[in-house]
DNA sequence: TATGGATCCATA
DNA sequence: TATGGATCCATA
């Protein structure tokens, strides 16, 4: 797979000039050149969209392989261990809010978790790392930045990475996915958060396929989970 | 439909004592109030989420009936007309990004648009005013309000409401659908995003069923065949 | 083609 | 139960 370009939202703090960001980013860099279709091929070829028979729909990439050879490339082949989750205080401050329109101050009450980043490490310099592979929704995105956003100003982490598909790779995957194009109307809001004090670093990786094929040799990568992604595979045959 | 609460975020250049708020609020507020089910009977009624046969899956609620009602009581009862989309635009000046390794200062071209709202209008006093009802996935009201707080800070909108369920409403309808609870850990990030100069107000109003009931003759609200819907119409003829 | 949405899935 | 995700739909 090719990395296209790391974009650098905010970097306060000098984290861009530290050893444990070069280390972090050539990581996963590496990991994300080293996802490859067919297995092995040393490239990662996709068959090409393609109209169905019924002249409606499209055939596409499924993307559950592309996020699991990545994390597994991170652990395996760059030796990074994942830390799980890092989790925000329920208990930290709310904003004044205030209720319309009895206009009395009041505090939503923070009744959900926060969830966890796909990936999560700490650098020999002491970063501490959020990655996120986004072959989610669009919409998904958008939380994993606001998240990543909050992460860092909080302070919990020093390092905030979404990688995300470029517009074309886009195209060749499930529908409405994650992508460079629908975010960068958003960029400046993103920019806005960054951390008034402290060490903070938000970035965005674009990545893309290197090559594209119409060999009919060449399968889709899997849609779904295992079980039913044969069994849709038949149904469409059928049809 | 029963309004639980309305949250103001930001209220900016005292758009929360205008008329033209009052009025909007008022309309929205009776809009939510006139959504019946079943239909004419006054209230909302939910059939109670219930559990499957297979002892796995749950029986809820489709969400377009809501929507769908919720946008015509504003037109045909409340008197509003809608104004299609207000968009940003393209050529609104990207914050400086860095590029990573090189360094090199870069502005990612916006290239791609930025959607429209549910409903805009402009209220009598000129208020431009966007709203957006939320049930679709959670992670798609994070985009909502991203984009709510893009408008208010660009000033093409002077109020941006989100309208979504309560949690406990969230449990009754289709799965993972916007909610209050999951959006109340990262309030604190819309709020810092309130426009320096300018007027803007920023709310969130949340929702919820009047009442709900196993009784087995209340149908439930009907889903679409939207997202995995087919492909699990089609496991579960096979079971 | 583009964009917001709706629906169910996997897993801890 | 809770949370992030993957998939396909509707419509302009």
């Amino acid at each position: 797979m090719k990395w296209l370009r790391t974009l650098v939202l905010f970097n306060e703090g000098g984290v861009l000039s530290s050893n444990g960001w070069a280390a972090v980013h050539q990581s996963y860099q590496d990991a994300i050149e080293k996802i490859y279709h067919p297995p092995f091929s040393g490239a990662l070829t996709l068959r090409a969209k393609r109209r169905r028979n019924n002249g409606k729909d499209f055939d596409r990439n499924g993307v559950a392989y592309l996020r699991s050879h990545f994390l597994r490339n991170m652990l395996e082949l760059e030796g990074w261990t994942s830390e799980g989750d890092v989790d925000l205080d329920k208990e930290r401050q709310q904003p004044a809010i205030l209720l319309y329109p009895s206009c009395e101050h009041y505090r939503e009450p923070i009744t959900s978790g926060f969830g966890g980043f796909d990936f999560v490490t700490t650098t020999l310099d002491g970063l501490k790392v959020a990655i996120e592979w986004e072959t989610g929704n669009i919409s998904s995105s958008h939380r994993s930045m606001n998240k990543l956003a909050i992460a860092l100003k909080t302070g919990i982490i020093q390092v905030g990475v979404l990688i995300v598909p470029s517009r074309d790779l886009y195209s060749h995957l499930t529908d409405r996915i994650g992508n460079i194009a629908e975010l960068s109307g958003y960029l400046e809001m993103w920019e806005s958060l960054r951390p008034k004090d402290g060490k903070g670093l938000l970035a965005i990786t674009v990545v893309e396929h290197d090559a594209l094929s119409d060999d009919p040799d060449l399968p889709y990568l899997p849609t779904g989970s295992d079980g039913r992604a044969n069994q849709a595979r038949k149904t469409r045959a059928k049809n």
